[in-house]
DNA sequence: AACATGTGATCAGGATTTTAAACGCCATTT
DNA sequence: AAATGGCGTTTAAAATCCTGATCACATGTT
């Protein structure tokens, strides 16, 4: 974890000397020496205050700081995170596997409850998405097209185009899809 | 920047008490406690320790924080084509949604039977691939690491490194993947 | 050559985090 | 009801981070 090289790595990159980035920072540059010696380890504070005058997002700076040690492949089922849908769409559960920031295929596995719906205003964002239901029941809508796919149908469209899930059985529908780019 | 509140939601998530939590990082529960009501901004180091007992990346930690005419976009189960896996890899099954030529993302209904393998010539081609096990079990090769992955485990790579699949127990293991861009 | 300016590194001291122990609260047990 | 044990919070002291000044070195200017 060679936080030092990595905030030495990206300010470069800016062009930035260790007291320019200090004096946008609010910090001084002993201070930014210490860290990129690994002399110290610095608060979460002074580290956002950092990367706020690069600027890059703490996300991004440890994404790209642990990829440079053993790259992670393999999750486990719970280190699927949960993320929140586009406005409440009744109790609807999206577990994204990884962290999409840093790729450009996102894979979820959701869970439908009864009666959940993603809602009337139709959802539209860049790239493509598919999926494939794996119990239960799930209505989709697409541009002027509705379906009621079961387990083993699938879906495949651009997702630009006006889209729609809901839940109109009594159980919960399973389904797992992907989508490039990730758009959450 | 509520770290405190995410710190507090994680640990809850686990389950564990601020001690529990405390022994395991190597840390006081007192320090927690000042963590969790943002009284202090913890050292990265700090920070880092806690996560790993959870455990959590911290990538992820801060990504959650920071807070048509007759187009054809459904498919029935007969639906899915069959492709061919490069070389015969011991009766894989791959099945495809829909015609990827003419989209930018590939979902895949794998059934890998008792001993299929892929092979030992580790595959290499453009774009990412993702998948989540359904049933059965599944060996992954990915570069240089190995993982043997059950239901509800995940994969997510980057499709230029070398990779491989086996099935190493005695039941048939079905997988559900999507690859972007498609590359059979 | 002497000077000015820029770089990152170092060090004592002040500021902040972290510890270790005590505190108050609530639930369960004796 | 008193005692026990778990919870999160608080507090003084120890450990660590951060500052402000200084140092050594490099580069370019007069």
């Amino acid at each position: 974890m060679d936080i030092g090289k990595k905030l030495k790595q990206v300010r470069k990159a800016r062009g930035l000397s260790q007291r320019e980035l200090a004096a946008r920072a609010g910090l001084t540059n002993g201070t930014i020496s210490l860290i990129e010696q690994n002399k110290t380890s610095p608060s979460v504070a002074s580290l956002k205050s950092l990367l706020d005058a690069i600027p890059m997002s703490i996300a991004e700076f440890f994404t790209t700081i642990e990829e440079s040690g053993s790259a992670k492949y393999f999750y486990r089922a719970d280190e699927f995170t949960e993320i929140a849908p586009l406005g409440d769409a009744g109790g609807v559960s999206l577990r994204q596997l990884g962290n999409a920031m840093t790729h450009t295929l996102q894979l979820l596995d959701e869970t439908y409850p009864k009666g959940a719906d993603t809602g009337p205003e139709l959802l539209c964002h860049a790239g493509e998405e598919a999926g494939i239901v794996i119990s239960g029941q799930i209505e989709i809508t697409v541009e002027n097209q509705v379906r009621v796919l079961g387990p083993g149908e699938g879906y495949l469209f651009d997702s630009r185009l006006p889209h729609r899930f809901r839940n109109p059985g009594d159980v919960p529908c399973k389904v797992i899809s992907a989508c490039t780019p990730p758009t959450f």
